[in-house]
DNA sequence: GATGAATGAGCCTTCATTCAT
DNA sequence: GATGAATGAAGGCTCATTCAT
């Protein structure tokens, strides 16, 4: 039985996933989403309390996965651009072999949906990431700027590149990856 | 007969960026968007086509100013590094000053409704910005490589920063600005 | 100035029928028969009072175009064969020029719009033709039975065959016109 | 989960029927037919996939209801005279006992709804009489002229004089009915 | 007279959710 | 648990009509 839950449950996520980016929260309906993963639309409420609810949770569970991913390969004995570099090719992997959860990360978390979140929760998800920024601070590698700012030009530049809306045309190669990590240590690095 | 009226005009244009920003997309109706407006439902369809129209036309629109505003006090015989420097401060000033039409755009560049902008119409507002970029790669002042990742550290960043649904509690002070000018300078020079 | 009021007049007249028949009443507003006539709408109240108004006016002068056609080369010193021939080959005639009059005759009069016109008007167009049916009664021509009976044989076969939602392929050609007669006569003559 | 209701299936058809007789095609709103039916809006479309199709649907189900009342005593061996007769005498009952059947079935054929038809589909319920009418020619019973100018002849007198919007006064009396038979054998036999 | 702007009311339809099986 | 039926509320949009020029 637990089986065919996890079925129906993971046939929600990824057809919410799908029509959120395919035509966006104002045309995605309950019945829609429903239909999408192959079920009733009272069974939806079977596994979610309502919309919200089932949008939140999809968001969050997109956040936990990319969280997992990103600290793959992490070993905080390595010099931290190496570090970095790793996260840098892990967020990079993540947004290449999941672009649909990238794009749906993206559009919800620039709507007011956004505000629902527990922001706490989603960041423990980073939390290593951010203590290397700021151990790499503290050993005067990395500027000693508002910590905004590093990660303004740690994390958002390769968000853009990976966003086809943004960036249309950008190829998600390896050597692309290694050009712009380039830059990114250029910015923060001393 | 009567005249089209600018005031309603304006008046609807200011009421979609209040109530999309509020509420998003999925929540704000045609008749929500005209009472905030303080016009009847149907004269919303005198000055635009339908709902999409408005959306895109209001998403239109808060480009051009921002395009005007990115040009202002731009001087091509200057140095690359004080053009973009005073590109950036446009570009501070203006999410400064008005943080609701950049909140707008954000919400609106990353959901479905953006494939339905005409990308040219829009870009050629950021043209002379591009050049500059390009004639900075060709002087070889600014690091050959791929467009798209040079954009992505110099013009995302800033965006990021300016977004308080991604960076809460950053300032939007002279000083900061300049800050991370510097770090945008660090990753893009040679 | 009156030949430029006669022309919306009939813009309006025109426009009217032609969408009534084709969009049929109730997709058929007072804006778009408006548009079909190259008025504005509120030229329309100029000649209308309202939207009733012109449908029934727009019945009621194609009754009355009707009316005057069936009249045509009425002779009551012929034969009341001969007259009622000529009345039938009239109506023939009328329908078969004026198809799109004709259409919206029977798409009014089977709608609830017909309670509002004034029957008695419009049925003295055609009191010379009852006439003639009654007196073929007493001069024992024409069976003696009920007029509504009688009338139901002369001028419904006619409206059927000549309305192509009826008879889809019926030729309104002068030989099947007579044979229909024939056929008419048989049924109420003596 | 709850299984489809025939009685308000059938409680919308009557609605349909009486709202469309009372007010017509462009006064009838989907609100007013559920209200009738004392059904929500949206049980309707439960029901019909719109309103084009809840009147379509209507349409059809009458001419279904009437296809077999005509067949009623219908006895191929019987002289063609007899036949024809008890066609007749059906339609007539039909008419007499469903009224407002019959006068929702002629606004919907005299209007474009009646293009959505599927016409054989409905033709089909007739073909027995239709048969027996091209027999009678061949047996040289009949007229052999223009099949449409027979049934002009046979079906539409009884249709005109049955409808209350073109004969106000007629009665459906056996008398009346057997009269007008015999004007309608006389226009068609030989 | 002629018109496009303006609008409250209402259109058809779909919504998110609950009910009954 | 799972579902299609059921629905009041609300959706986007157009309506018939009047206003202001």
């Amino acid at each position: 039985m637990r089986v065919k839950d996890e079925i129906k449950q993971d046939a929600l996520f990824e057809a919410t996933v799908k029509l959120i980016n395919e035509i966006g929260f104002a045309a995605s309906s309950v019945s829609k989403i429903a239909k999408q993963a192959s079920v009733s639309p009272a069974t939806l409420y079977v596994y979610h309390k309502n919309k919200e609810e089932l949008l939140v949770s999809t968001y969050v569970r997109i956040k936990q996965l990319m969280g997992l991913s990103v600290q793959e390969n992490f070993d905080d004995r390595q010099p931290i651009r190496d570090i970095l570099k790793q996260v840098w090719a892990n967020i990079f992997s993540f947004v290449a072999e999941h672009p649909a959860y990238f794009q749906y990360m993206e559009q919800f978390s620039n709507s007011p949906y956004s505000d629902l979140v527990n922001k706490e929760e989603v960041e423990a998800y980073f939390e290593p990431v951010i203590r290397i920024i700021l151990t790499g601070i503290e050993l005067k590698i990395i500027k000693d700027v508002n910590f905004d700012i590093l990660s303004a030009f740690i994390f958002f530049p390769i968000m853009a590149l990976a966003n086809p809306r943004h960036c249309k045309n950008f190829e998600l190669s390896q050597e692309n990856m290694e050009t712009a990590f380039n830059l990114a240590w250029d910015a923060i690095r001393r």
